[in-house]
DNA sequence: TAAACCGTTGCCAACGATGGCAAGGACTGA
DNA sequence: TCAGTCCTTGCCATCGTTGGCAACGGTTTA
């Protein structure tokens, strides 16, 4: 391994030159620059981030801890995010994959702190309530998809309420009347949402909530798309059907298909469809196209990593900030 | 942020002896270690990485890189794999995602040179070829799904030819005699090997290859499920249909299956369908159940780790280790 | 009784980089 | 001509940790 030692040593100069000029310190004469330049190009000369940490005090680590969140499809788009914006500015992502457990979790912690990261990232595949209390308080830390008991900590979640609305008045404004809503019966930020959404746009076109209408799928959710077959079929064959059904994410979309088809229905012509999440190898490959909303997951991860380097409000009032990412709607040709 | 130093005050020793408790040195009477010990529990002290890499030379990091494979939801497994593997040595995993971009890839090959990386696991998206000359020599590289173009590198990557058969294989040993198979068209690996791997399986059932029943998608491959559903189409309307179908991919069965019930046709009654891949969203979602041939990716990240570890073999008779996966069939009930 | 030995401990240099400080040379202005 | 200034450069301490070496007191051995 090349030092600034030797780099000095070939370039005649000290080691203190060859560092001024790695750092763009002006006080370095142009051809003393230059040729030091030229033989940190032709030793392949690259500084020891371990070294300079040590002097600096910067690691220019951000962690990013997931929970089941990289095991899974629908979040990938999110650490791509949190990478390149990381990237733009000369730092690195530490990657960890807690699996949810909690003893992992805190040894990620740890190691982290080891790396002297410079924050955390905790990002979470469901949108979900978090305890504080496993960060430690002297390192920033930013929470996506997910938000502090206490707020305590800013975080970034999306807005389910103003997408559920989003996603229901798209089928509305196509004259839609009778609208159908699966979703899951949990009691989560992001179906309590939806269904909240769904609500309000329905009483915006003054349309009274039907709840003949609304299907909610028990856990296990194993099956998903296989239980929203069901529950799309008993909703088609209602005496007085759904024109428009709003599916509470993509993957459920797969078994809505299935049940329309079943019935000898066309999409969009007989019944209109609407998703959520745009899971790209799911909505833009379902035939036909799914015209759904999309879970900005790459914004938020940007968003997350520039708040963490200070690039972005992070307090207003004296209280963390918990942003709403708005969800836009994606259209394709299930409407 | 506590150091060694503070820790040796506190304790009332020196800094070596701390050190000693740290490392698990056996020169410290018992008496002491509880003591220091206690000490750094009290204080929360943890050593810094940074510092010891100094000292030791072992950065403790490995770097992942990949093309577009962590935008795309085919490979997340591969990066879960490789980081529990890591972990379980006490490893950290800086994963950088290139997006197949050169010039971002040398910025990334240079930065992970910065940080010490003790090895760099390159994994793509695709089985393909590269060129082993983007990589540097002096620190141990490991391909997962590709290859060098010399194979002056160790490689992992999936026995194509093996799985085309096993899929071929699982229509036939159920009676199906006129077998379909969908793919794309291009000289890749994969395609080209499952394409043999399929006339092997037709060979060995003394079948003879029909180019009639073989279909292959054009670039580009956006709406590939929309493409695959024209071809398997066309394939079900032939005077004499395939009662099996094997779709070179979980994402064309999506299209397939739409084709079989266009047509009226079951699944797997009427019709059997094998993909390739095992994308949990899809082949465990899709009704019926795809019985699919499992692209290991889990493995395959974590032996990656392994070999660059030093765990498993990675030179045989002096040549870099050239590693086939074996894909198993995930037995489902579209067969 | 002295030498050898053992277990335990501490001092100090080193890893590769940075930054404060000071010094050397060239130039300016009086 | 000389002091003052500016530009450029080098010396050296420092960051937190580890490991070689030496020293210490106490015990065993010849």
């Amino acid at each position: 391994m090349i030092t600034i030692k030797e780099v000095a040593q070939h370039a005649g100069v000290s080691v203190r030159t060859v560092s001024r000029v790695l750092n763009n310190n002006p006080h370095v004469a142009e051809a003393t620059r230059n040729q030091v330049l030229s033989v940190i190009q032709e030793l392949d000369f690259r500084p020891s981030a371990a070294a300079r940490y040590m002097r600096t005090g910067q690691s220019q680590l951000i962690g990013f801890l997931t929970d089941e969140l990289a095991q899974n499809a629908f979040g990938y788009d999110l650490i791509i995010g949190a990478q390149q914006a990381a990237w733009e500015h000369g730092k690195l992502l530490f990657l960890l994959n807690t699996n949810n457990d909690p003893e992992v979790e805190a040894r990620a912690i740890n190691m982290m702190r080891d790396y002297q990261v410079e924050g955390i990232v905790y990002a979470t595949i469901y949108h979900r309530q978090i305890k504080h209390s496993q960060f430690p308080k002297d390192l920033p830390t930013l929470l996506v998809n997910c938000f502090a008991d206490d707020r305590s900590l800013p975080s970034i979640v999306p807005d389910e309420i103003a997408g559920g609305r989003l996603a229901t008045e798209t089928l509305l404004k196509k004259g839609h009347r009778r609208v159908g809503f699966v979703s899951i019966a949990a009691k989560e930020p992001a179906p309590l949402g939806r269904l909240e959404g769904y609500r309000q746009a329905l009483a915006s076109f003054d349309i009274p909530y039907d709840e003949a209408l609304v299907r909610f799928i028990e856990e296990p959710f194993e099956g998903l798309a296989n239980s929203t077959y069901d529950s799309v079929l008993s909703l088609l064959q209602m005496p007085n059907p759904p024109t428009g059904i709003f599916c509470f994410n993509d993957l459920m979309v797969l078994g809505a298909y299935d049940a329309i088809r079943k019935t000898s229905l066309r999409i969009p012509e007989d019944v209109a469809v609407v998703g959520f999440d745009n899971v790209e190898i799911l909505a833009a490959q379902v035939h036909p196209p799914l015209t759904t909303v999309e879970l900005p997951n790459f914004e938020m991860g940007q968003l997350a990593v520039r708040m963490l380097l200070g690039l972005e409000e992070t307090n207003r009032g004296g209280r963390p900030v918990q942003h709403m990412i708005h969800c836009p709607l994606i259209e394709r040709k299930s409407v």
